[in-house]
Order: C-alpha cells, then sequence, then structure tokens
DNA sequence: AAAAAAG
C-alpha cells in the first residue's frame, strides 16, 4: 500500500513524499479514501498513530479547488489545546506547500490582530481551540455558513475539559449539511451522543485499541519515599542512556520547582505548563525539538497529542491521578514505531492510584529498583511491591508470564556522561496490516462526482445565495 | 487533590 494508491493528487503525493513518507498507517489508509468521499467519519484512534495527517492530507485535496471568501473559512479544526493545535497548523503547512491555500490559527494567548487580519483575507482552513473561535465568532469576525467540513479531533479530551457544550454551539452554528470527521481515543456515552446527533451515517475506523499503551514502550515503575524523588529521578537520568526525555508532574508548581532543580544540578531541562504565557510555551518546545534542551519537564498540557521525534523518555515524576492520563503521557514516547522507555516513580500514598493505571493497561508494570547506595530499596519492599501486582490484577495475571523481578534492572553505578545523540533509539518503520485494497475504477468514479458537486464547475454565488447543497433545514422547512 | 481553555 502507497500513498498513491489512496486517491491523493500529484502535487500532494509530492509534498508526502518530500516529507519523507511513503507508506501509510493503518488509519490513514481507512481514512483518507473516506474523507476523499466526503463521508462523515468516526476515527478512533491513540496519538501516533498518524491520526492528524489522516484527515490534513485529504483536506488539502478537498480544499484544493475551490474559492475564498473573507471571513468565511472553508473548513474548521477544533483542537483542545493552543499547543495541538499549532501543530496541525505545522502539518497544513509542511504538506500544503504545493497548494495554494490560506489557514488561520485561532488559539488564545495571542494577540487578536492578525488572527481577524487573516480572516478578512479569507481562509481555506481555520485551525482553533473553542475559546477563541467563539470569542471571534462573537465579535462578528468569522462567519460560519460557509465552513462545510468540520474536525473534531481528540473528542475525548474535550470532554474532559468541558468543551462538549462550545462544540455542539459551534456545531449549530455550521451549515447543516456539511462533512463531520470526529477523532477520539475512547468512545465515552458523551462522545457517542456528540456523534450520533452531529455526524451522519459516519465511516468507523478503529486502529489500536483504546486505552491500551504502544508495545515498543518498555515502562517500569519506581518505589520512592516522597524525599527521594528528585535524587532517583536524576539518578535514572545519568544510568538510563536517556537522550531526550520528558517529565510530567501532576503540578504547575511541581513543575516549576522540578525544571529548577534539574538546572540546578547541571540538567539541560526546561519547562511547559498552562501558567506560561503562550510564547514561552512556543519558546520552550521549540527550545526541546531543536535539541537546545533535552529535558522537558511538563504539566498535562503536553500529556496528548504532542508530538515531538526521538524522544526516548518519558518519566512521571509524579503518579498521574487518571490512568487515562498515563496512557497518554507515555504515549510521548515510541513514536511512529521507534522504542521508548517510560517510568513512574510512586509513593505508599500512590498505590492506588498505580493499581488504576495497572487495570487499565492490563498488567502489573515491572517495579525497577533503584539504589541509591543509603539502602533506599530493599528486597522486603520489591516483595511486598509484587503482592500489591497479584491483588491488583486479578485473574488477567495467570495470562501473563511471571514479571516479578525486574526486566531491565540497572548497576546503580552512576554513569555521568549522557548517551551520545546517535545512541537514542532508532526510529523503525514498523507498518501493521494494511486496509483492504480499493480498486482503482470505482476509486476515481466517486471522486468524479463528489468533485461535480464541491469542485471546478461551481459557478459563483451572488452575495447571499446559498451556493452549495441545499442545507438540511431548508429541505425539512420546504416539506412542511 | 490538577490541568486545560477566553480575557
Amino acid at each position: 500500500m502507497s500513498f498513491a494508491e489512496l486517491g491523493l493528487s500529484e502535487e500532494l503525493l509530492q509534498s508526502v513524499t518530500a516529507a519523507g513518507y511513503d507508506t501509510p498507517t493503518p488509519i490513514q489508509a481507512q481514512a483518507i479514501p473516506s474523507v476523499l468521499m466526503m463521508r462523515d467519519l468516526i476515527g478512533i484512534a491513540q496519538t501516533g498513530t498518524g491520526k492528524t495527517a489522516s484527515f490534513v492530507l485529504p483536506m488539502i485535496d478537498v480544499l484544493a479547488h475551490g474559492r475564498r471568501r473573507a471571513l468565511m473559512p472553508r473548513s474548521l479544526i477544533l483542537e483542545p489545546t493552543r499547543e495541538l493545535a499549532a501543530q496541525v497548523a505545522e502539518n497544513f503547512e509542511k504538506y500544503g506547500k504545493n497548494h495554494d491555500l490560506k489557514m488561520a490559527l485561532l488559539i488564545g494567548g495571542v494577540q487578536m490582530g492578525d488572527q481577524v487580519k487573516a480572516l478578512q483575507e479569507g481562509v481555506d482552513v481555520l485551525i482553533a481551540t473553542p475559546g477563541r473561535l467563539m470569542d471571534l465568532f462573537e465579535r462578528g469576525k468569522i462567519l460560519l455558513t460557509g465552513c462545510n467540513l468540520l474536525v473534531i479531533d481528540e473528542a475525548d479530551r474535550m470532554l474532559d475539559m468541558g468543551f462538549i457544550p462550545d462544540i455542539e454551539n459551534i456545531c449549530t452554528k455550521l451549515p447543516a449539511q456539511r462533512q463531520t470527521l470526529l477523532f477520539s481515543a475512547t468512545m465515552p456515552p458523551p462522545i457517542k451522543k456528540l456523534a450520533d446527533r452531529f455526524l451522519s451515517n459516519p465511516k468507523y475506523i478503529e486502529v489500536a485499541r483504546p486505552a491500551t499503551t504502544n508495545t515498543n514502550i518498555v515502562q517500569h515503575k519506581v518505589k520512592v519515599g516522597g524525599k527521594q524523588k528528585r535524587e532517583v529521578l536524576r539518578h535514572l537520568l545519568r544510568t538510563d542512556n536517556v537522550g531526550t526525555a520528558i517529565i510530567f508532574a501532576n503540578k504547575k508548581t511541581t513543575v516549576r520547582e522540578l525544571a529548577k532543580s534539574l538546572k540546578r544540578h547541571g540538567f539541560a531541562a526546561g519547562e511547559i505548563h498552562g501558567d506560561m504565557d503562550q510564547s514561552s510555551r512556543i519558546a520552550e518546545l521549540d527550545r526541546f525539538k531543536d535539541g537546545s534542551i533535552s529535558i522537558l519537564v511538563a504539566s498535562d498540557v503536553a500529556a496528548r497529542g504532542l508530538d515531538v521525534k526521538g524522544v526516548s523518555h518519558v518519566f512521571n515524576f509524579d503518579t498521574p491521578w487518571h490512568p487515562d492520563d498515563y496512557v497518554h503521557r507515555i504515549g510521548r514516547t515510541g513514536r511512529g514505531g521507534a522504542s521508548g522507555r517510560a517510568f513512574t516513580l510512586f509513593t505508599e500514598d500512590d498505590l492506588e492510584a498505580i493499581q488504576n493505571v495497572e487495570k487499565l493497561t492490563g498488567g502489573p508494570i515491572p517495579v525497577m529498583v533503584v539504589d541509591l547506595g543509603k539502602g533506599s530499596t530493599s528486597q522486603a519492599d520489591e516483595a511486598k511491591l509484587d503482592s500489591d501486582d497479584r491483588k491488583s490484577s486479578g485473574r488477567n495475571r495467570r495470562d501473563k508470564a511471571p514479571r516479578k523481578e525486574p526486566v531491565a534492572r540497572e548497576e546503580a553505578a552512576p554513569v555521568e556522561a549522557r548517551a551520545p545523540r546517535e545512541d537514542r533509539p532508532v526510529r523503525e518503520e514498523r507498518r501493521e496490516e494494511r486496509a483492504p485494497r480499493r480498486e482503482p475504477r470505482r476509486e476515481e468514479a466517486r471522486r468524479d462526482e463528489r468533485y461535480g458537486r464541491w469542485r471546478d464547475n461551481d459557478p459563483p454565488a451572488k452575495p447571499g445565495e446559498w451556493n452549495g447543497p441545499i442545507p438540511e433545514f431548508l429541505a425539512v422547512s420546504a416539506l412542511k
């Protein structure tokens, strides 16, 4: 299976090749033809599965023909966080470089001026977080009546963040006759309801079981006394061949203090959390991406969807309170088939949280014993932890190979020098099974039908005249 | 128990 077989245009294939990709991931293989056919779509996929390109690529082709109009964006992508929105925008730039497309990134924390200006000049694609979008809408800077393609990304995250009423609100402002794509890692009932209400006859694609963790990631948990946390972390950073690491903490204050502490100890560390202004957030992320810093201490603002290449390690300085967050956090490593390592520090108080994580991920996480040379962790502790595992995982445990001994018990001797960048885990191109092959001839026919509807030949609309398909509400009122 | 998002 290659990108060329999915029905994408030549220009687009060129930019995909230029970006270094030749084989679509499973979600791309399944979603792209469907999006090109203008079908609604529900995509159940974890981050790191190539989900973003699965809607960005076909959208570029869909939008390639058509007119921009002032204040009337032609498509809208909703993202839960500013960073994710910016990341999607980067994707549009990367793959859309051979196309004449204008986009606007509508996120909070930055000046409105440029965003308003872009809207006035007309954009093909709007990438937005809900708050700023609503704000600009209420100020009359956007008309959503021409927006017939909507992407709701990370829907479950939106739910967690209380955005669902906003999303519903926004949906009602878009033309009823439109294409809607909804992506989510899980399908809790409120998301199901949202999909039932705003999508019609969607194609359903599921590429990875929700709440399972990537098998490329080697996981460990490390029991620590509260006071040893930083020391244990530093030890692991020095001895586990760490190339690039994200360290998650539960609180913004912890993030700040930990970053400061690590810097004091000579680590090239930075920080990211929601109390920082947007420009610092972007700057820190850039420093991390370009290698100026090798360690990023983060709150859960960076837990989901953030795509930084070559992150060798994820450390949970705090055990996450919600097991979902664990899955998302460690998913920042082992991306795109690369290998990764994830360590979770836990204290006596975190036993329940750890058990919940293990229930979700489907097995006990092997214990890593860190000996700081002061007799901090004893065999007795390990034995006790092992019995905790047995309690928590119940009958699942019988199905698994016993893993009572740490899989990778490390030598305690500190190694000061960090591994050179070349020693980082190498990304392997490992693709899973392909979607069934499509017959090209049928595919072409469907595309033509669609283009007839949306592309080249539409006469220009006069002001106030509806140019697209007849909106549902008009059709309904005509029947009455 | 927190974090995120509008200002």
